[in-house]
DNA sequence: ACCTTAAAGGAACCGTAGTTCCATTAGGGA
DNA sequence: TCCCTAATGGAACTACGGTTCCTTTAAGGT
């Protein structure tokens, strides 16, 4: 039964936008199954019988997540690809909704293994969409063969979530564009190949 | 009143110990006043008098956290102290309480504001510790002048945090060293100078 | 050793989120 | 169009964490 349009997609696409609200504005710790019904103008019975538990309910919203892609976009060479990713995360984490909307979403997952899961997920399938910028400057020749193309995406994305979630450091864009850059220099000197690490003395 | 030894300190010391435990244990989801009480061998009155509310526990858990410094230790070398420094974080985020610990205080801080500030301060701290090795390598020639020394060791923490915080990826020696290297590379190269985001092109 | 006072603790209270029960309703299929 | 079923929603119940009140205890100063 009921079909996408359907009372049920309906019931689901409310809840789920007032969890994003609710973890955007207050914070994992303020979500509560029935606030969450109350912003939804749904019956907290519906929402406790779909879901069950708030760490549920996250779990869904970064499902959804997880399926709405991005594109990405493609300049020729690694060092443009990936600052153009450094800019798409920085826009993301500083944007008013969404950065305040991963850090709870980051929290949640600490707190329940589906979600974990769900997380993972989440960043398993960005991570992927990037990669191939990576090894079209390998097939290019502008880094070394053997790169590992998704640990040179993480290492862009990995300072900016550092000051996302410790609040050390600015969230700018020099900063986005100082870690594409320490992520090229490092992938173009090897450091990403499984040799590497141990490489520069 | 009250002195180090007193009766009041063994109650705070008590408290917090208790909390570290649960937050290793169970996250911070599932850290009450009343289970903390519990644990602690403490009337739960005590406790709500002198925190109120189980974010403050974890802003003054943090505090001492921030008390207690971690030794470094001097290699001679950039590249040396940065493995150094990323072993030293490896061990600590993957420590089978230390690591839960601290993804249950990042989980906390995105909470509360003053735990935030918390948070922020204890990385200050521990950043600004770590910071000389870098203003040294710049005395010693390996860096260039101008290099933004806690941005570089930041740069060595980041990808480490990010894998504790998504899951993503590994978090094992050939990381951290990946880290450390990645960190060291980019240094030299001069990313971290205050011209240096937009050098690398 | 006492006395003062601040801190701790026990017990009862209160509010609310989570849970259950059952009546109602909306959709899809015949 | 009508009927059947599954999902919704209202209302009442329960459990439990947070809060308050008042008594008890112990640490420091004299």
């Amino acid at each position: 039964m009921e079909r996408p349009g359907g009372r049920t997609a309906r019931v689901r696409a409310a809840v789920l936008r007032a969890a994003g609200d609710v973890l955007a504005e207050q914070g994992f710790a303020h979500l509560e199954l029935s606030d969450l019904a109350r912003r939804a103008d749904v019956g907290k019975t519906t929402v406790y019988r779909r879901w069950g538990t708030v760490t549920a309910v996250v779990t869904d919203l970064l499902a959804e997540m997880a399926a709405e892609s991005v594109p990405r976009t493609e300049t020729g060479t690694l060092s443009g690809d990936l600052r153009a990713n450094a800019r798409l995360v920085l826009t993301t984490l500083t944007d008013p909704r969404q950065g305040p909307l991963f850090k709870a979403v980051i929290a949640a997952a600490t707190c329940d293994d589906a979600t974990a899961a769900a997380l993972r997920g989440f960043y398993a399938t960005r991570v992927a969409e990037w990669a191939p910028c990576v090894t079209q400057a390998v097939t290019r020749g502008e880094v070394p063969r053997g790169t590992d193309a998704e640990e040179v995406i993480r290492a862009v994305s990995a300072p900016l979530y550092y000051r996302l979630l410790t609040g050390t450091g600015d969230l700018d864009e020099t900063t986005a564009d100082r870690a594409a850059a320490a992520a090229v220099t490092a992938a173009v000197a090897g450091v990403f190949t499984s040799a590497g690490a141990t490489a520069s003395t």
